[in-house]
DNA sequence: TTGAAAGCGGTACCAG
DNA sequence: CTGGTACCGCTTTCAA
């Protein structure tokens, strides 16, 4: 007996053909009989052979380049992604895989779309891109992957896309848990809590929203939760529209912001004095200074070096046509306060 | 200019030797003049050349056995660990990395220091050690790494001995952000909380009590710290302890129990209606089963999978004397409540 | 001190 | 339909 793994040549041996003709059945290829191709598939699995990936992407000179498409507004959090990006493409790229980024307009379907068509699958293996929800995205991606091309959803699930995979967190799950943390820090008997959102065009906002509404009218009902504020993830849409809010609501005991931007939201909180809970989304420079100041309680994420490698394991293991580790891959709801706040 | 990495071939070509003396100088090899060494070496940084570590592992057969070295006692903490280790040591196999797991009991530091004493470098090249800081630890691990072994210290630091590194969480931080949950939690004016310790051995329990104290000292002085009771990580202990602690003390609003076995406080929890705020670490299907009823309020945890995988690249990291990414290696201090979940 | 050549586990081209 | 063989990028005898 043996103790190493079986390899090609054993297989060839075995089953008394030649290594071309078990390279042909390993991989499908066309011109082997029927009874050949059984001979072959009965000594692979009397073996228990596994092919070696890494040997067969050496043979291959198998290269991935992987197209990410992120939204081109000025944003901490997409910075934070886009950096994500180049720093792991140049491990990754003595790993045979190759990163590109493109900026696309937010919520532009038409330039999602575009971007998505111009994809040719003879020098892109896959793309990850967030988008919304729209017919014209859910088309172009049918199209990409018709082409061949590996696509992922991040951030944003575009469930009735033909995606390969959502990277991502369960939204609704991290509106709630936003809620849990602000019916239990604040300790007022009544009052109410501000929303401040994105924008309503994103289903992921929708979901925390969701989420949140939930869990407030379900547990702390002597908190009520006030219509949403659209800032747009804009700065100064929110500091305009904040001192409105609190002028109309005297009793605002705690703020969530769903968006992934907050400029707004922390420059008007310099501004005033009164204990107010906050719990914002995302772990960001700005938002790990807010959190430390203790302007902010409390902080929802999820970890963007996390999502890239995902997104990478996913897209090389859907054209490879290989298994993957889900647990691997689930990307967890975080939950930031100033104590568990990771070292810089 | 070729668009390709450049290989050894094309180093050996560019400084005129051949591939034999490339490799030598690569590796370090002896047996080279100074002057071929310095030729070698000006192609390889001028071409920029990276090893392919796939292709060298190929031709090495480089195979990693690695051991992890967990405490034996019975607890569904360690027993997920070993899980995690059992489940990856499948896909790891495929990946040239062989694990295997030892229990040890738990503190022994002569059953461990032993254990890690059989440890020959021909058949083990890394070991993962979860053990009490002592000296007797601390020479067996010195030992080992002089026999060319790599060593990791798990979930308890051994900052004293020479390990190669620490995969585990900030265990004070970890005490301070059960410390910021209960008392932000606990709504009460004034009250006691007692605090649940494994075993006054470890090293982590103590840190984990420290930070607890210094954040409930510091931002909740109206909640009392009473002296910890301990557990030692047993079941019958706990049940026995609680009913006269509750006797003693009249006034307590939480329970903090900073060990990785809570089945005596689960089954304490289900005798007593008055409403509590329980923190407990470590995700576990009991304690996800507490979260879930509402026994307990929140959990601090850290990735067993996580774990695993991080001590496994960097064992790999260490042998092959490569760098690694501090970032991805971070274990994070998670914290779960109900909402937060993870769907198992 | 150096080089030639034979693999490692697969893939792919070409001939038969 | 099948087999022979060169080769991917790197390591490792074995001679010279």
């Amino acid at each position: 007996m043996i103790g190493d793994k079986p390899t090609v040549n054993d297989i060839a041996r075995h089953a008394g053909v030649s290594l071309a003709t078990v390279d042909r059945v390993l991989n499908a290829r066309p011109g082997v009989r029927k009874v050949t191709i059984e001979r072959v598939t009965k000594a692979i699995d009397e073996l228990g052979y596994i092919r070696d990936t890494a040997a067969a992407n050496l043979a291959r000179r198998r290269v991935y380049r992987f197209l990410f498409l992120v939204p081109g507004i000025a944003s901490e959090f997409f910075d934070a992604l886009q950096t994500q990006i180049k720093a792991q493409s140049v491990t990754l790229a003595n790993e045979r895989t190759h990163l590109r980024t493109q900026r696309v307009a937010q919520f532009d379907s038409r330039e999602i779309s575009i971007a998505l068509d111009e994809l040719q699958p003879d020098t892109t293996d896959g793309v990850a891109v967030i988008a919304p929800e729209t017919p014209t995205v859910r088309d172009a991606v049918a199209r990409a992957r018709e082409r061949g091309i590996a696509v992922v959803a991040l951030l944003t699930d575009l469930p009735s896309s033909p995606r390969d995979h959502f990277i991502g967190i369960d939204n609704t799950s991290a509106g709630e848990t936003a809620a849990k943390l602000m019916g239990c820090f604040t300790h007022a008997e009544n009052g109410s809590i501000l929303v401040l959102t994105g924008s309503r065009l994103a289903r992921d906002h929708l979901e925390r929203r969701h989420g949140f509404d939930s869990v407030m009218a379900g547990q702390f009902p002597h908190l009520k939760v006030l219509p949403s504020i659209e800032a747009g993830d804009d700065k100064e849409v929110a500091a305009k529209l904040l001192p409105g809010a609190f002028a109309e609501w005297s009793d605002i005991r705690g703020i969530y912001s769903s968006s992934a931007t907050n400029d707004g939201l922390i420059e008007f909180l310099h501004s005033r004095a009164e204990p107010l809970i906050v719990i914002a989304h995302e772990l960001t420079p700005q938002s790990r200074g807010a959190l430390l100041r203790g302007q902010f309680d409390a902080l929802i994420s999820q970890d963007t070096g996390h999502i890239v490698r995902s997104a990478v394991r996913l897209m090389r293991s859907t054209v490879d046509a290989v298994p993957f580790n889900a647990m691997q891959e689930r990307i967890r709801i975080e939950i930031f306060l100033k104590e568990n706040l990771p070292p810089e």
